[in-house]
DNA sequence: TGCATATTATTTGTCGACAAGAACCCGACG
DNA sequence: CGTCGGGTTCTTGTCGACAAATAATATGCA
């Protein structure tokens, strides 16, 4: 028996329907935080008594996140958090760049007044990770602020797939930016201050190009970060 | 008690795991092909003892299905055959626009030679169920031959969300449909054709046009369904 | 009779336990 | 020395039962 490499969670009483989304919430956070590491074991278990309560609400937990991707599950085998495709990223780029665009375009045309609050509060929460040099929150805050932004374009469709693209990003950037580059960060927000002029503005055509633009940079950038990252196993 | 709707299932024995996905498959069945009508309220003991098995595989299935939104639950409340939105489609038409033009354009550009064996096959059926005028078989195999080509253009991404739309269409037609037009079926096999002629010619461009009018004429279609249907329920 | 409240009933959420597969260990045999 | 087989263990899938939350019903009072 090895020690849990997760803290234990104090959960002296909770209410009834409570259980699943808290475990749901947390294990999604870890997931995507990479706190809990891709192709790592998942034992119902090990969850259930760390959570003090029984396997059923653990199980409607991982049941969930099977159906999002973000786990993995062998039958009447094991379960483990599921694996970051490096080798064909492509994909990924490519729905990411369009829901890009399309959630950007349909804010610029479907946003109200509302919706600017909260994309408002979103990018400030963004700014101020990028000042506190927090990277973890600056991945997190970068995807609510795109995601805020789906919400105002009002289409649930798109807005499901992009979320699910976005947290497959929070991954990759989380698994990058263990040292972050200060220079790139501030270019996201100076972009991301123009996506929301051109929102408030109603300008589709522009809203569209700039988060195409906003895309690209962000692919090109991972890109060459992957590409680092290689180059540093080779060389040892 | 009121009597049940659909035929109990004769379930001798079966495997380990195979409960869950048997009893998900049906009721994604019996829901897209509206045997189980939106609204209803889904019992779980009710399913049980259909089912002739515990609560807990049949909850499994309940949480995928709510998962991909084809039913929606009410916390310690019933738990419902997802309602169709009538309201605003317009989401709707935009997400299945888009991602018809998308995939249609990936499949001219990525296809294999085993992927137009699928797809013929799945236009075959189409045809057959045409041919036969079986209502309910075209709208199942209509889908099953775009998701083939959605398949053939290997985005996973973009598949996933497609099919969703996909299914949601299967019951906005399915509604509509329960006394066919004859000539609508045959423009719906030549444009198909089309398709698969671009696809094999791999002219994306022509693939992204055919794509888009498709998209638009059935949305047309389906619309023009819509208002007749309002218009017999005002005249009442 | 009408309304507020208490009681019952129904349905869901959670639990502990058992059993089926699969991995693992270990010894025997070629 | 490697491979096959049997037993063991460990994890998951399923079950029946209980408790909580809500809906439905009944009751009491003005």
């Amino acid at each position: 028996m090895k020690a849990t490499k997760t803290k234990a969670v104090a959960v002296p009483e909770r209410k009834r329907g409570s259980g699943v989304k808290f475990v749901y919430d947390l294990l999604r956070d870890e997931i995507l935080d990479l706190a809990l590491q891709p192709g790592s074991p998942i034992d119902e278990v090990q969850l259930a008594e760390r959570f003090q309560m029984s396997r059923t609400p653990i199980r409607e937990a991982l049941v969930r996140l099977a159906g999002e991707g973000l786990i993995d599950t062998l039958p009447n085998r094991s379960t483990m958090v599921a694996n970051l495709d490096f080798l064909n990223m492509s994909p990924f780029f490519d729905a990411l760049t369009l829901m890009y665009r399309v959630t950007t375009q349909l804010a610029a045309r479907n946003r109200r007044p509302e919706d600017l609050e909260v994309i408002r509060a979103r990018q400030g929460e963004f700014a101020a990770a990028v000042k506190a040099q927090d990277a973890l929150a600056m991945i997190a805050t970068n995807a609510a602020f795109h995601a805020a932004i789906a919400e105002a374009g009002r289409n649930p469709y798109f807005n499901s797939l992009f979320s699910r693209l976005l947290d497959e990003g929070r991954r990759f950037l989380r698994l990058y930016y263990q040292s972050y580059d200060d220079r790139l960060p501030q270019q996201f927000v100076d972009e991301h201050e123009a996506m929301v002029a051109a929102i408030i503005a109603r300008d589709t055509a522009l809203a569209d190009r700039l988060g195409k633009a906003h895309a690209e940079q962000i692919v090109q950038q991972i890109q060459k970060l992957m590409i680092g990252k290689e180059r540093l196993d080779i060389s040892l």
